[in-house]
DNA sequence: CGTCAATTTGAAGCCGTTCAAAGATAGTGG
DNA sequence: CCACTATCTTTGAACGGCTTCAAATTGACG
């Protein structure tokens, strides 16, 4: 049961498992995901919690993040989208987005309605698959920084996200990654380990005096121990990849202008 | 788009949205899920973090618990799964268990080989609505239950939990429960909330002498104060349950022999 | 150069953990 | 029926990690 979902821009494919490029799913797939294309600016917010919400979102590229709130006001950053990612962002009752979604860097996405989706699928029984891939990959990198968020110190929690995100984003291997680039601040980092901006910064600042990274420019990170760092995050670079990654995931790709 | 998954026990039937009971979809539902039907004991493992995994769990009855561990081996719960639940413990990479999977109490599920049951769903597209809000709503209370992990307090965290419990495992509103039962020890209770056993004791003692809640004989609660319960909570009862229940979800059955 | 946002650093305080030991409860076998 | 064991709950005391508040510094941009 290998599955893949693979985006492109322009000439945009979204292939499920085996589906020859030139095949009908694949077609309309590509059709579907053209007609809805959409392109925002970093820092905007696509959907407010509690707003309507009658889309699912397929991520082409960029960075999006989902985020809830508690009642004074603090935020917790729920999960990243990036390519080839897929988001309904309703709850349970449909129509009701249990979530805020926001850009965090310049982004492009298809925005299905829900029932055009839904029936696209009834009608494409060949990317149940890879839809079922992808919904258990979202599942298992959430359930992995949930169990960090739990148990868990600073130190861990900050170096799986930096992992997590770092794995993502390249598309790459952990080992291989020399330096990747994070576009967020030290509060929104907060905001996704569940913890302060100021020990995020103490922490960060941390891992550079032990010479495991460097960090500059607005969270350039530079890589200067990696086993260092997958201890701390308690992780197996190679498994975590296999865990959080659909097989053959392409590496994303650049923004669309 | 209401959809709506019922699972009865021995004259089981799944029903995706509007499907009629005697419907072909509906038939051939309940026939795969009466051929892999388990029983299992309380206490019984029946997945290990790590294993090969190579089915999908239907859920008919029981509680099951689904946890990750730390290298220093503490544990953090995952998702509680009730009647009507799904699960692929199946990382991105299939065939390893990204989490393990735990019975609570007695336990009745269908354990359907992957294959089986993606091939299902591809012949079967009425159920890919049904499976689409099933997984949406799993994804929304691990998301509310994330966001309480991240920040808020103790009190904020284990009032979320005794509500989202009794929620989900009575089937009712919780203005109208007075009782209910949950089949976990203090440990584990822990274990779900992020919290040592001892702090989760401390603070159900101090709702008990708030007279917010009454437990007895392990985990019995009798609910004395909801408003108050769900201030903590930090919800809204008739929100949260739209937002984690799917609509139309039948009261849980009762264990069968 | 001046302004605004983000980062950095210090100091004080609280919340939850850990360790340890004492009660409570259920199940077992004499 | 009582004694015995194992497991779970309860309570106390000390410790530590993270937060909060506040102020200083840096960097980006007009």
């Amino acid at each position: 049961m290998s599955a893949r979902i693979l985006y492109a821009n322009r000439d945009a494919f979204v292939l499920p498992a085996g589906i020859k490029e030139e095949s009908k799913a694949a077609h309309r797939m590509s059709a579907l995901i053209r007609t809805h294309l959409q392109n925002h600016p970093a820092k905007a917010v696509i959907k407010l919690e509690g707003e309507e919400s009658d889309c699912v979102y397929l991520m082409v590229s960029g960075w999006l993040c989902v985020s809830k709130f508690t009642m004074e006001g603090n935020r917790l950053i729920v999960d990243i989208l990036l390519s080839g990612n897929i988001l309904d962002p309703a709850s349970a009752d449909v129509d009701i987005s249990a979530v805020e979604v926001e850009t965090l860097s310049d982004v492009t996405y298809a925005a299905i309605p829900r029932g055009t989706w839904l029936r696209f699928v009834d009608d494409n029984p060949d990317i149940v698959g890879a839809l079922h891939q992808e919904t258990g990959a979202a599942w298992a990198r959430m359930s992995e920084r949930m169990l960090r968020l739990g148990k868990g110190g600073a130190e861990t929690i900050i170096a799986y996200a930096l992992c997590e995100l770092c794995l993502r984003s390249t598309g790459q291997g952990l080992p291989e990654v020399k330096e990747f680039h994070i576009p967020m601040n030290q509060q929104q980092l907060g905001d996704l380990c569940g913890l302060s901006s100021v020990h995020i910064c103490r922490t960060l600042r941390r891992f550079e005096r032990n010479g495991i990274l460097d960090v500059s420019d607005h969270m350039d990170i530079t890589i200067r121990d990696i086993d260092r760092l997958a201890d701390l995050a308690e992780i197996d670079p190679d498994d975590l990849r296999k865990e959080i990654m659909p097989d053959d995931a392409p590496p994303p790709l650049r923004n669309c202008s």
